[in-house]
RNA sequence: GCCCCCAUCGUCUAGCGGUCCAGGACGCCGCCCUUUCAAGGCGGUAGCACGGGUUCGAACCCCGUUGGGGGCACCA
């Protein structure tokens, strides 16, 4: 029995209901609609090149995407209810024990919505395809996310591609640290570097002859052409039609003769091969932004492959999805305005039989910085490394970097990697960009740190502890007995791991260090003295060294004694025994600490106080 | 300049035409707890950019304006 059934009584309108007041409402409407479309399809810039502008170009598209059809809810019967490629066959694992069935089960009504694709992959392939250029930027990573987490969702696979075509900018040491990254933040790949898989090699340094080949098929078929045009002479010919040169080529290759060509090569000019673009509006239903259209015309032929024979990223980029079967593409919104030329590229190699299809395109916000700009390379904010060293947990930035434009739930954003893979859907991606808050950062971080098991904590800030010479890794059982003693207290005093070096130190060496500015707040003036002598007389002849004893024989020397405030009595004896203002609670510090050590705290602090 | 994208609290977001004088989180501000600092609990602050249209009804759909961002290479 459909368990949707029961919401659907309480939900008078329902999915079924809402489209019909819509079908009646919107019909009219669709004659201006139309009209609109058109007037964006053929814009008319002096500048249109005349071999590409026809003046019907666009009307045997309009008639066959009729928008005022898919916006009137046909196609989302048509295609959009049709389960997406995370849905397929789910409908029975949601309501399996172990899960939180009846949540997941109401949210599928709202799952889809105005964006989905054209055609919904078997199998989804996700790519990742970075090209190693030092430092690993967090916005790249968070693409790195989506796509694995969209590829995990949908149980497909995962690519991990490098693009490691650029030599002078590339390095070894940089893609070493860009698996690294990847494999700290716990996102694995099913083909790639160290994995393999079937469509080897991953590296496109490694690729070189396919393209070659590809690039002849092309010219062959006469998707490219040969165009011999400096960019001096683009430039010249667009000044002297009274456009502007920032439109870029004009396409005049495209019908050269053989003899002009012939004419081209007898003065020593090599020619570069660029891809003959459609004569129709460019169109895709992004995975994230719903339908994107460029005008017929809009973009000029490009270049392929270099007259020394070197094929440009746009041309090997799609050749390579193309071969290792890419399906969905997610990448940065910075890519989008290339996609055009993808599409007539995968459209040029579909007919020659290198791709089986154009994959769907999904295009994430950027991630920004202050202000809103891109958040820059430059700035230590995008580097993940910053993040890793200051002793974030993976799991708390993933957390964190997955909220950059995605939400599991209206009432809730800390969750694990694995309850990301059950609930993540490409199409609820948000379209803007999102400022990256180091703030929220640390308080989704902290969240995660505060919930860790014991055990996993301390072997977690072991090598914090360690790196600053405090413990041994692995720490002697002394250590390690003290560690598990003070852990539940420090972890939830801590934001990032590394915290625990200032929390901890003291417990860990024979002599504190005493914070400046602490001991200037408590350790200055005979008020601080005599807490402290109090403190000593009252903890030299304590029978037991235990806590609750501590405890008691302070209050009754600080407070009931001295007549002190809880906040004055106790602030000076903290600073003495832990150098800071800010520590594990104190009792059970000191009981860790020892009598001997703490009494030689006490009595060091009391020497540096004047009088 | 041309093309494209984006627009809900300071920030990240929920919102899918009525259930919204807009929900959550971070931040900030109070209070409680308390030996410090945290954590935790409770409460508060603050937002639909603007103008038209469609509709009985618009944060939501359409158009425009404004603002912000990005892309315009024989780089990747």
């Amino acid at each position: 029995m459909d368990p949707r059934q029961g919401l659907r009584l309480l939900l008078p309108a329902g999915p079924v209901d809402r489209d019909r007041p819509r079908r009646a409402g919107q019909g009219p409407r669709r004659p201006r609609d139309h009209l609109h479309r058109r007037r964006r399809a053929a814009p008319a810039g002096p500048h249109q090149p005349a071999a590409v502008r026809r003046p019907d170009a666009d009307l045997p598209h309009l008639a066959g995407h009729d928008p005022a059809a898919r916006r009137r809810g046909a196609h989302r019967h048509a295609l959009g209810r049709r389960p997406d490629p995370g849905r397929p066959a789910r409908g029975g694992e949601h309501r399996g024990p172990g899960h939180a069935g009846q949540h997941r089960g109401r949210r599928r009504h709202h799952v889809h919505r105005r964006r989905r694709a054209v055609t919904t992959p078997a199998t989804v392939r996700t790519r990742f395809c970075p090209s190693p250029t030092g430092m690993v930027h967090v916005g790249l990573m968070r693409t790195a996310l989506f796509n694995w987490a969209h590829a995990r969702h949908t149980g497909g696979r995962l690519v991990f591609r490098i693009e490691d075509t650029d030599a002078s900018r590339d390095s070894e040491e940089s893609y070493r640290h860009l698996l690294d990254c990847m494999r700290w933040l716990g996102l694995d790949w099913d083909e790639g570097p160290g994995v393999g898989g079937p469509h080897e090699p991953y590296r496109q340094s490694e690729r070189h002859e396919i393209y070659r080949d590809v690039a002849a098929k092309l010219l062959a078929a006469g998707h490219a052409y040969e165009s011999f045009s400096t960019n001096e002479e683009v430039e010249t010919r667009r000044l002297a039609a009274g456009q502007d040169p920032k439109l870029g080529y004009d396409n005049a290759d495209r019908y050269l003769t053989d003899e002009q060509k012939a004419a081209f090569r007898a003065e020593g000019r090599e020619p570069v091969l660029r891809l003959k673009m459609p004569d129709e509006d460019l169109v895709w239903d992004d995975l994230v932004r719903g339908e994107i259209r460029f005008a017929a015309g809009s973009v000029p032929d490009f270049v392929l492959v270099r007259a020394n024979g070197v094929p440009l990223y746009p041309f090997v980029n799609p050749v390579d999805d193309a071969l290792m079967g890419i399906t969905d593409v997610l990448r940065g919104e910075d890519l989008l305005p290339s996609t055009p030329r993808q599409l007539a590229l995968y459209r040029a190699l579909t007919d020659i039989g290198v791709a089986s299809g154009t994959p769907r395109f999904g295009h994430l916000p950027y991630v920004t910085g202050e202000g809103n700009k891109k958040l820059s390379k430059r700035d230590p904010q995008s580097n993940l490394d910053v993040y890793r060293d200051r002793g974030f947990l993976p799991e708390g930035l993933a957390n964190y970097l997955a909220l950059l434009g995605w939400s599991i739930a209206e009432d809730r954003d800390i969750f694990s990697m694995e309850e990301m893979v059950e609930a993540f859907d490409v199409t609820r991606v948000s379209a803007n960009p999102a400022c990256f808050d180091l703030k929220k950062a640390e308080a989704i971080n902290a969240a995660h740190l505060r919930a860790l098991p014991l055990e996993d904590f301390i072997s977690r800030v072991v090598p914090f502890l360690a790196r600053a010479g405090l413990v041994s890794d692995p720490p002697t059982p002394e250590q390690d007995r003290l560690l598990r003693a003070i852990a539940p207290m420090a972890q939830e005093r801590m934001i990032v791991l590394s915290d625990a070096v200032g929390l901890l130190r003291f417990l860990f060496t024979d002599d504190v260090e005493i914070d400046p500015a602490a001991a200037a707040k408590q350790l200055a003036g005979p008020e601080a003295a005599e807490v402290l002598d109090a403190a000593t007389a009252a903890l030299s002849g304590l029978g037991e060294w235990t806590t609750p004893e501590i405890e008691a024989a302070l209050k009754s020397a600080l407070v009931e004694g001295l007549g002190r405030k809880p906040r004055q009595a106790f602030g000076p004896v903290r600073v003495a025994v832990s150098g800071r203002t800010v520590s594990p609670p104190l009792y059970e510090s000191m009981e860790l600490l020892g009598r001997d050590r703490t009494l030689g705290r006490l009595a060091a602090a009391r020497a540096t106080i004047a009088g």
